[in-house]
RNA sequence: GGUCGGGUGGCCGAGUGGCUAGGCUCAGCUCUGCAAAAGCUGCUACAGCGGUUCGAAUCCGCUCUCGACCUCCA
């Protein structure tokens, strides 16, 4: 079965085939530590975990990076990220950036996104980057002014480079656009130029020696640095925001052909961006939800609180590449399919049936869904898609629990392998954990055991209101009783 | 202004030139002491106007409209 993936570079899906058979080295960008991270973030992030999920799945073994940028993001005014966060909060620049590391770790343990196997600091590779600008510069592909260095996008361009290319834009537009800005531009040769090294003002406190001046390393060159050391010079998959296409991808790929005469990645994976009120979902603007004020309900855009796997689930409902607008209805919707597909999860798990022995007649419709499982995944990450076959499977395990459908109209085999499967792909691959799971508790467990023992006692008596009086009160409690066939089950509700 | 991507039933959200997306909501039915859950059935959509085609939501053109990026952003 081949995988196919959407390269934005191209625009087009195509057959993905890694550098070493076998193996896939995956860069993508991280956050910028100086505030708590959005939901707009954590959607990139679970939507490339479920990637490299899947891959992994796939037999591949993965090497997956993704940084934590901690210096060299400049704000309009010229301040760095790091340092506005730091007077703001009378810390040090490091401390703002430990205790946002600490924030976004949290948020994505509780989202279950897995962690990558690198996770580098752009701080702690100062070394790499001053190797590489000072290869940019051998290269002749950089200049320096007054202590700072930039990257020379005039000359890359002359040199038939393809700046521009993954962002879409038109060198000559580049190029002619922007000349009536130049002579605002201080030190740069052209506006399209791009700061590699900056040299640090008297109160930049964030700074380390370099042979041009104490500074600082500009934005878009800790990826360069920190992909090519931990990756090398070429891998397969870089991935990130879409908004990180212009400037920050495009100008990584001119830092690495610069410096080393290759592009980096031979897959550019772009994630589309998360909407509020049908607007970008951005820190810079407010228009934000943070997890905290998702999971606490303490926001004006939410009528509740949601809790973290019905926040992931939602995310899976949308493709990577299409925007995902929040609203509390769709959010309400999402809370009840997980619900729904937990308990499906649960009763195929513990459903203990007489299947038939020999291939029987449902169990070509359970192998076409799984089929069709894979081949969505395999169609660029199609989650909503494979979705769509999840519930239909679920449906088929409520059919067969409730009696609609007869178990020995399923091979026992097919079973087992319906279990194997939808298991992998919505824990393993989708990401998503059973907070239902009654197991966690063997206290509560034998309690529940003890009054739905007295209730059915009282039932059997007819003595409805007990019975009914029970089951309200556990309601008001988050607990709710169903009355089935085979007994009476519980579950959590809020 | 430039570049790019959207506009799908009550809501969210997939999608292919002809074949059921799926979820949620709503209505009816089955089951049930009543609930809840579950199952079944129904609610037959593709911004507008043209064009190509035996056939288009899907291809082309135009119009309207929304959004993203254009050196802060996942």
């Amino acid at each position: 079965m081949n995988l196919f993936v959407f390269n934005s570079l191209s625009g087009e899906k195509e057959l993905f085939k890694p550098i070493v058979e076998g193996r896939v080295g995956m860069y993508v960008c991280g956050p910028t530590v100086y505030y708590d991270a959005h939901l707009g973030n954590c959607r990139t992030f679970i939507s490339f975990d479920v990637i490299y999920r899947y891959l992994m799945h796939l037999g591949y073994k993965v090497r997956y990076i993704r940084n934590i940028t901690d210096v060299g993001h400049l704000l309009d005014d010229g301040e760095d990220r790091m340092m506005k966060g730091a007077r703001l909060e009378q810390l040090q620049p490091m401390e703002v950036a430990q205790k946002y590391s600490n924030g976004f770790h949290d948020m994505m343990r509780l989202f279950n996104a897995l962690p990558p196997s690198i996770e580098p600091r752009a701080t702690g590779h100062i070394i790499e980057q001053i190797e590489m600008v000072a290869d940019i510069l051998k290269r002749g592909y950089a200049y320096e002014k007054n202590g700072s260095v930039y990257f020379d996008t005039l000359k890359f361009i002359k040199d038939g480079n393809p700046y521009g290319k993954l962002s879409g834009r038109i060198v000559e537009d580049l190029l002619s656009e922007s000349r009536d800005d130049l002579k605002n531009q201080d030190e740069k040769n052209h506006p399209s130029d791009f700061a590699l090294w900056i040299r640090a003002s008297d109160e930049h406190i964030m700074r380390w020696n370099s042979p041009w001046s104490v500074g600082f390393p500009g934005w878009h060159l800790e990826c360069s640095a920190m992909s090519t050391k931990y990756l090398g010079e070429r891998f397969d998959i870089h991935g990130g925001g879409n908004d990180l296409k212009f400037p920050h991808h495009e100008n990584e790929i001119a830092q690495n052909m610069g410096a080393c005469g290759t592009a980096p990645a031979n897959y550019w994976f772009h994630t589309n961006m998360l909407l509020l009120n049908s607007k970008k979902m951005s820190k810079s603007d407010g228009n934000t939800i943070s997890p905290t004020e998702l999971i606490t309900g303490n926001s004006v855009h939410t009528s509740k609180a949601y809790s973290p796997m019905v926040w992931r689930f939602f995310t899976l409902q949308a493709h990577y590449r299409s925007t995902l607008d929040i609203t509390d209805d769709s959010l309400q919707a999402a809370e009840k399919a997980y619900r729904r597909l937990m308990e499906s999860m649960r009763i195929l798990k513990n459903m203990q049936l007489d299947f038939a022995k020999e291939s029987a007649a449902k169990d070509e419709t359970i192998s076409s869904l799984i089929a069709q499982m894979y081949q969505d995944m395999n169609d660029d990450f199609n989650v909503p898609k494979t979705l769509a076959s999840v519930f239909e499977l679920c449906t088929i395990i409520n059919s067969v629990k409730d009696g609609h459908i007869s178990a020995q109209s399923i091979s026992e085999l097919k079973w087992k392998e319906l279990i194997t499967h939808l298991e992998q792909f919505v824990f393993d691959i989708f990401g998503l954990k059973d907070e239902n799971d009654n197991n966690d508790s063997n206290t509560i467990d034998q309690l529940m055991k003890l009054v739905i023992e007295l209730r059915k006692t009282a039932r059997e008596n007819k003595d409805w209101s007990s019975s009914d009086k029970i089951r309200d009160v556990l309601k008001e409690a988050g607990i709710q009783l169903k009355d089935g066939k085979d007994g009476t089950e519980w579950m959590h509700v809020n």
